[in-house]
RNA sequence: GCGCCGUUGGUCCAGUGGUAGGACAUUAGCUUCCCAAGCUAAUAGCCCGGGUUCGAUUCCCGGACGGCGCACCA
């Protein structure tokens, strides 16, 4: 029997596992026959089967249960995209380093603070030098005058160039939301153009972060699964009544400013200790009644994800939702609450859940040639006075020249917003800052009556956005327990059965005898059934057990002397360490209905 | 990017200016009919590049990688 399980000390806990998880291939560091590469990490076996099966979950519940579609886009994406984005212009941040302490800051955000100047960001670097030097500013750190140092360019985004060339720059995607704004012209006509609908899509995210840390935590390359929800904000509600009753643990903006006196900045990195009894937990109903959470739909979100977390292993009292601070929201987001798993003592945000409202489709539909908007039609075509222009080409092309369509388009630009201006004789318009006299009546002004059937929207967006190799991380964490079992310590991995690697293990109770043949034909009869198999023979079946408990196998079934006289073998539960008897024809049913958790072992 | 510390079989460690040893793991054999047993054997290592030296895994410099701190984290 097993007993006294034991929790690993904090300080402890990730260099365990990292050093499980190298011996036995969950994940390691890429490349290493070439000195390895920072940020990049292998899946081994294990991890890779562990990670794929956490995909799969997620499918399952935000595809397959929530009824919407999957995409796969492309890593690569030409620069516009990331212009209109705002990726491009959010992160070339200007980094200036202090000669004499070698602190880094931002170059843009000193010469805010030391002048009137509010979007320095946008300035280009010679210029934001020029002004280092005007105001002679100092290291904030040191005192160091910072004249004459140079300001250097941090782009997060990985570069390349698509085709020969250097003429066509792409992107490495560092989100792969992008990948679905920007397919939304398509992707709303497989919606047949109704709102709501979701497009989620699992893929690989990249980011060439200036300092990669603490193993799958912060590295380069990743994989994201993220859901966009696009809904029509005026009339979309999500059916919170579906996880109204979901207990969340909650540390709300305010309850983490209070907490630190105001500097919470930097309250990612607030260890466990110093937070408790500042959570609020309620249920997704009272979050919502009582305004803790903003968004309806966040809210809801956030109720549907804390039952998966718990499905894939997570360890619900290391779990926690925090708010985002005002100082802390992306550029595109509105309110943003993550999700935050206590690995080895810090915080560590796994998903981030974003109302993202219409900032990207906007962008797009700015940026680019597309409508990125639907078509809302109105219960009742409405009657609504319109006013419009019907310029003469014959009489503006002699008069204004080159410049007669641009005239032409600010009249039609005019009267959208200022009908009005056509009251009198003449009209005047502004083209490249020079003003221009028209006669309305060569505008062919007139006001009309017409039907309208409806309107164009920009649908909003929620976005739950989940870090898949985090959570992997985070699961395997929360997984690592060590505990006696006949007086011999051992260590397991108590992961739910549906993300086990290892489904079951097929051992013969000693290879001699015949067992080792029996036992192959059950090992084949298994993987015919669908299920992942581990087949082991060497070494005691004491052993065998351990090596499938490290790595999470749920069960393992053994071939003995009593299956050559009756064709049953024994069936082992990991955590109780328990064992029943099952006939060999029964073995595909019984694993089925334990993994299901609608059979347990002691009722065997 | 900066600073401090580190890098020795698959893993975890010890050690040395004269090319290294243990534990665990792995493989093979013996033994064992259900929870890391025992015996025998085998496989396998000094992060990379330069320098000093007759000789460098060891000392020095640089780099890569890792841990922590600072900065950054859309």
């Amino acid at each position: 029997m097993s007993e006294e399980p034991a929790r690993i000390p904090a300080d402890e806990e990730l260099e365990t596992v990292a050093e499980l998880s190298k011996r036995r291939g969950f994940f390691f560091p890429a490349s290493r026959a070439y000195g390895g590469v920072a940020g990049f990490y292998t899946y081994g076996p294990e991890g890779a089967s562990l990670k794929r099966n956490i995909e799969d979950s997620w499918r399952d519940l935000f595809v397959t249960q929530e009824g919407h579609m999957e995409i796969s886009a492309p890593d690569v994406m030409p620069e516009p995209v990331f212009e209109a984005s705002g990726h491009l212009d959010g992160f070339d941040d200007m980094i200036i380093e202090c000669p004499a302490c070698d602190s880094s800051h931002r170059a843009d955000h000193l010469v805010e603070d030391a002048t009137r100047i509010e979007e320095a960001e946008s300035l280009p670097i010679p210029e934001v030098e020029a002004l280092i030097a005007e105001y002679d500013l100092d290291c904030p750190v040191c005192g160091e005058a910072l004249t004459d140092v140079p300001v250097e360019e941090f782009n997060l985004m990985f570069e390349t160039n698509i085709g020969p060339g250097t003429s066509s720059p792409g992107y490495l995607r560092p989100e792969t939301a992008q990948g679905i704004f920007v397919e939304f012209p398509q992707l709303k006509q497989y919606a047949r153009n109704q709102l709501p609908f979701g497009v989620a899509q699992v893929g690989t995210a990249w980011r060439n972060e200036i300092s990669p840390r603490r193993a799958l935590v912060r590295v380069r390359e990743f994989t994201q699964a993220e859901l966009e929800h696009f809904i029509d904000p005026e009339t979309d509600e999500p059916p919170l009544e579906r996880v109204a009753d979901v207990e969340l643990t909650l540390y709300p903006a305010d309850e983490q400013e209070a907490e630190d006196g105001g500097e919470a900045s930097d309250a990612s990195r607030t260890s466990s200790d110093g937070s408790d009894g500042t959570y609020l937990t309620m249920t997704v109903r009272e979050a919502v009644e009582e305004n803790v959470i903003a968004s309806d739909w966040v809210a809801y979100y956030l109720g549907l994800a804390r039952d998966w977390y718990d499905r894939v292993g997570l360890d619900m009292d290391r779990f926690r939702y925090r708010q985002h601070l005002s100082g802390e929201l992306a550029h595109y987001a509105a309110d943003c609450w993550d999700a935050e798993a206590e690995l080895g003592g810090d915080w560590v945000e796994i998903t981030g859940f974003a109302y993202r409202s219409d900032y990207d489709l906007s962008k797009h539909g700015t940026h680019s040639d597309e409508e990125f908007t639907l078509f809302r039609q109105y219960d009742e075509p409405q009657r609504v006075e319109r006013a419009t222009v019907d310029p003469d080409m014959s009489v503006l092309g002699p008069e204004f020249g080159g410049d007669a369509a641009a005239v032409a388009d600010a009249l039609r630009d005019l009267v959208e917003h200022d009908p009005d201006a056509f009251d009198g004789e003449t009209v005047s318009v502004e083209v490249d800052g020079e003003a221009h006299e028209v006669d309305t009546a060569v505008a062919d002004f007139s006001r009309e009556e017409v039907t309208e059937s409806g309107e164009h929207i920009t649908p909003h967006v929620v976005e739950p956005s989940f870090g898949i190799g985090r959570i992997v991380y985070s699961v395997l964490t929360h997984a690592y327990g060590r505990d006696t079992v006949d007086g011999e310590e051992r260590a397991y991995l108590d992961l739910p059965a549906e993300v086990a690697p290892t489904t079951v293990g097929v051992f013969p109770l000693m290879d001699k005898d015949g067992l080792g043949e029996r036992a192959r034909e059950v090992e084949a009869d298994l993987r015919g059934a669908g299920f992942a198999v581990t087949y082991d023979d060497s070494g005691n079946i004491g052993r065998r057990y351990r090596r499938q408990d490290e790595v999470g196998t749920p069960y393992c079934v053994t071939v003995d002397y009593d299956t050559l006289e009756d064709d049953t073998v024994t069936v082992r539960e990991r955590d109780s360490t328990d064992q029943a008897r099952v006939p060999v024809a029964e073995l595909p049913a019984t694993l089925t209905a334990l993994r299901a958790g609608t059979t347990a072992i002691d009722d065997l």
